[in-house]
DNA sequence: AGCACGCCGACT
DNA sequence: GTCGGCGTGCTC
């Protein structure tokens, strides 16, 4: 029995006697140092105890609340992301569990089935092993609903879908409902605490499509015949608060413990779903609608964000009444700036960093004097901020342009609105190159993920996707043009073995706050991985740690995490960090 | 997380 | 001389 405290020191858990219905996963209440608190039973055993045990208080949760394959995925999770055991056990059940028996699950039945997907989910749900696939869909496509779900929930089993925001999560309710009816749970952030706990326990019989936010990830879920994550590369799939847990290496490692199927959907699958070697399926020749790069540097000179062609776009759009949105990013995302004249990005001649318009490095002082490739003098800052790009559009449009979300005919959002963004006859990416050149090695990727997304914003013949740029050959640009994004992935993850780079590494970052141990950095650089650091910034200490495989380093860092929390030392650690 | 034990300041 | 502050440490 592992009690609910979150605390390395009970990771091993405790012997309790236990009355013949107590079983594996099951919740009880146990008295612990002079109290009663929720526990969970990791292990059973006959043998005579070597000393007095005391005894479980009364159940409080029978059937239990995971099985030896959700168990085994939890506590992979919790050395995976250097949590206490207690933590992720705690993320299978929702607030305030009521003691109410869920209903038994029926027994699933086989049956047939026709197309890609749908052969998929029959074939999991009649038992077959079967390895993940991704499948390529448009970013808000929810068509595959009806074929992932459909053969598992006609065989009595049960469907996981795992969508990023609650508004993504609601379009798909909207889908599964008119398919499958009550079948249907949903759980978004929206949902409260009571409704949650009343979804949870409707999960726990067989034949149900649950579908949430990342949190109902580790729930159990009885008969689960097939997981879903859509847009797993996202930064909402993987949690920013220790333990950082990523929705697809999480269900990666369920699906395969429990031997239930996995489905990957969206436009841009991570480089590291696609390094795992799944079966790929399209839905359609194209991943996103058909894109058009502008190359800034090919149109007449101006000063201003948008180009002739974007203008002239947007004047054609709103002439018929139709919708614009236009992509800014916030500001400060890629601070780096770039020349007036040819736009070629500005460089450090002594270190390589990317200084913004200030005439010193910012990182080693050095004078960085005029452009490298043309002589001019004036430097851009690179990347628009929503301000910026508004303030144009006011000037040149009027009242019809207003920052996103609003009705407004020009929309001017970032990345946060895309999610509840409906369909535009026209989308213009301001500039796609301070996406593509941002501070982490990750850049590239996401930029295509970005823009790709965006692209999906925009539907029917007469609409179009421009993307500005001064690097139309760049292979995010290339990838755009073709509508697919498997030859760029392969060559990014060729790059990133180049640069021993995850996928072809694994990465963690340590963070500190408060009270710095004095022998913190000793401790690290003995656990056996390369550790670079610490970076000091606004009194936090973070080294980052790297290595072909971690795992030593992970189990090792737990008893330093312990002792440096006991300390009184805020402790962040970022398993696999998204942000560098 | 609780709740103990434990060692130093203001009270009847 | 005791009550009680919350700093470490343990919980079958």
């Amino acid at each position: 029995m592992i009690p609910a405290v979150p605390t390395f020191s009970v990771d091993e858990g405790f012997w309790y006697s236990a009355t013949e219905d107590t079983g594996l996963g099951s919740m009880v209440r146990v008295p612990l140092g002079g109290r009663r608190v929720r526990g969970y039973v990791v292990e059973l055993s006959d043998r005579p105890p070597r000393s007095n045990l005391r005894s479980l208080g009364p159940k409080v949760m029978n059937p239990p609340v995971f099985d030896r394959g959700l168990l085994d995925a939890l506590i992979w999770a919790a050395y995976r992301y250097v949590a206490p055991v207690a933590v992720l056990l705690d993320r299978a059940t929702p607030p305030n569990l009521a003691n109410r028996l869920p209903t038994p699950p029926p027994q699933p039945k086989p049956i047939a089935a026709e197309h890609a997907l749908t052969e998929y989910s029959a074939a999991v749900a009649s038992g077959r092993r079967r390895p993940p696939v991704a499948f390529i869909a448009r970013s808000g496509d929810a068509g595959w609903v009806a074929g992932a779900a459909g053969p598992a929930l006609e065989a009595g089993c049960s469907v996981l879908i795992v969508a990023a925001t609650g508004a993504e999560v609601e379009g798909l309710a909207t889908i599964a409902r008119r398919h499958f009816a009550d079948q249907a749970v949903v759980v978004t952030p929206e949902t409260s605490a009571a409704e949650t706990t009343t979804a949870w326990i409707r999960s726990q019989a067989s034949g149900h499509l649950l579908i949430g936010t990342p949190r109902v990830a580790a729930w159990p879920i009885a008969g689960l015949a097939v997981a879903v994550a859509v847009e797993e590369g996202r930064r909402a799939m993987k949690e920013r608060q220790t333990p950082t847990i990523s929705v697809r290496d999480f269900l990666r490692t369920r699906s395969s413990l429990s031997a239930s199927g996995l489905v990957f959907v969206g436009p841009t699958p991570s480089l590291e779903t696609i390094a795992s070697g799944p079966t790929v399926i399209r839905s359609r020749p194209r991943a996103w609608p058909p894109v058009e790069i502008v190359d800034r540097n090919r149109e007449p000179d101006m000063p201003g964000l948008l180009g002739v062609t974007a203008q002239a776009a947007i004047r054609a759009v709103t002439g018929r009444a139709g919708r614009v949105f236009v992509f800014a990013h916030r500001r400060g995302y890629a601070p780096a700036a770039r020349c007036q004249r040819c736009r070629t990005l500005r460089r450090c001649p002594n270190c390589g960093a990317r200084p913004e318009t200030a005439p010193n490095c910012p990182r080693c002082d050095a004078v960085l004097g005029p452009c490298a490739s043309c002589g001019h003098t004036t430097f851009i800052p690179l990347g628009a901020g929503v301000g910026r790009v508004l303030e144009e559009l006011g000037r040149r449009y009027g009242p019809i342009a207003a920052a996103a979300p609003a009705a407004a005919q020009i929309q001017v959002g970032s990345e946060a609105d895309l999610a509840e963004l409906g369909f535009v006859d026209l989308t213009v990416a301001v500039d796609a190159d301070g996406l593509v050149f941002g501070t982490n090695y990750r850049s590239a990727e996401e930029a295509l993920r970005i823009l790709a997304r965006l692209a999906g914003r925009v539907a029917g013949r007469s609409s179009r996707a421009l993307v500005q740029t001064s690097m139309p050959d760049h292979p995010v640009m290339r990838a755009l043009m073709a509508g697919d994004p498997l030859p760029f992935a392969h060559d990014e993850i060729e790059t990133r073995r180049r640069l021993q780079f995850p996928p072809a590494s694994q990465l963690l970052v340590v963070e500190l706050r408060g009270p710095i141990p004095l022998e913190a950095d000793r401790h690290l650089q003995a656990l056996g991985s390369t550790v670079m650091g610490p970076a000091i910034r606004q009194g936090k200490h973070r080294w980052l740690l790297q290595g072909t495989d971690l795992g030593p380093t992970r189990k090792g860092l737990r008893p330093l995490v312990q002792r440096w929390r006991d300390g009184g030392t805020t402790v962040r650690i970022d398993s696999d960090p998204l942000d560098l």
